[in-house]
DNA sequence: CCAAAAGTGTTCTATGTACACCCATGC
DNA sequence: GCATGGGTGTACATAGAACACTTTTGG
């Protein structure tokens, strides 16, 4: 009795299989990245996979995604924001495997810290993956479609820059995800009017006339009301 | 050895709980309410909580989701939506408790299907809610958010509405979850300027002058394009 | 003929879009 | 002094918001 009873804890268990995944972003080469890992599951070995961890009970799944990506960057505080939890029967052959999949975004000044191990984890642009195991292709490119939609209706295009900025960076920021260009004036306008960036004292030389620096202001409400297409 | 493994797997498995919750909507009683059962856990006895299945691994989460639903309301083709996935570690005092909430939306002429087994399910309007289990109440109320944002961009509306509805119904269901009035002219305009629904050849008579009955135009693009906020 | 709900247009305002030149600096 | 990128304003088109009266039916 007692018996059988364990063997059908462990058989449900058995059967169902629960992990973080987190899509991580950055722009590098003036181009959108993800970071992948290489799969060492025996069934997707060699192949690409979207990082993850399992979950950890002692956890909440949100520090679980942001454990996984602290393990991968140096990043402290990134941003993350969950994504989707895929769950079809047909993910795994014989377990149901659920993933929770998290994205995060992180500034371009730090690819520096991104710990390479080896060849195991790679950048690659999204617009060019390898072969990815199961159903990860898809999910990233779930990833991709939110961001950009994102990116119109609120602030996160700061979360892919370093602290301050200039406009034209913010601009480039927006034109590389969003794959077109923008006016120069109305998108400083409308940037600006939105009230979510402010000056800085700095500037930023280089080659020209050198840019006023600006920064993302934290006290701004963090997502803007998207205007209604409805009554 | 083996006993330990069995141990470690038995712990393992008694230390992560996999649930599916539905957030079950509807019109009643011209206010939005919300399908809700009396708890059986030990813990929340005598509460009421969002309703919910254990994850089946033989279904995928909608499935299981739509299976829940269906033992709850006769409804065939719900609309039902990925909301959020909770996972953090207070949820429940021992084990971590993750729940995949869906919300679902079912029409005002389905009620009378609703399987209302004695006094363990009732609906509740979302504006008086009773008191339930952990943090149930947030999810709920995080829920009643998203419909409300989703109506402004998208065509959900329809869904809490039978199969033909006049404009005034219509206009009625989005007052109702908006909690705002709106102007019938321009309502009219703008929801059949979007295109997403056309005459039937029908009448709904009544009180007053018969109105056009309408439907849903399920040809049409299901989610409209939110305009940009940023450039 | 009256009560009750359906149906219909126009004006004004705000927002988005298109577009070209001068400015400050480094070399 | 010139090459390079930074910075600025205006006119036009489109979409949203405000607003009041006529029409059709049942009793």
């Amino acid at each position: 009795m007692i018996l059988s009873l364990v063997m059908t804890k462990i058989e449900m268990d058995s059967l169902l299989l629960c992990e973080i995944r987190v899509v991580i972003f950055s722009l590098y080469e003036n181009r959108l990245q993800s970071l992948l890992s290489k799969s060492i599951e025996p069934l997707g070995s060699g192949q690409w996979e979207i990082p993850g961890s399992p979950i950890k009970p002692d956890l909440s799944l949100e520090e679980t995604a942001s454990t996984a990506l602290t393990r991968l960057t140096n990043i402290q505080e990134p941003y993350l924001e969950q994504l989707f939890t895929y769950g079809e029967t047909n993910r795994h052959p014989e377990k149901q495997l659920i993933s929770v999949v998290y994205f995060a975004l992180i500034p371009t000044d730090s690819h520096q810290n991104t710990i390479l191990i080896d060849q195991d984890i790679k950048w690659s642009p999204v617009s060019s993956l390898p072969m990815l195991v199961a159903d990860h292709h898809q999910i990233l490119q779930y990833a991709v479609r939110r961001l950009r939609y994102k990116l119109e209706y609120s602030a996160v295009g700061f979360e892919l820059l370093p602290d301050t900025f200039t406009l034209s960076e913010l601009q480039q920021t927006y034109e590389i995800i969003l794959e077109e260009t923008l006016d120069k004036r109305n998108f400083r306008r409308r940037i600006l009017q939105a009230g979510i960036i402010e000056p800085t004292p700095h500037q930023k030389g280089g080659e020209g006339r050198p840019a006023r620096l600006y920064r993302y202001r934290p006290d701004a409400i963090a997502e803007v009301k998207a205007r209604r297409l409805f009554p």
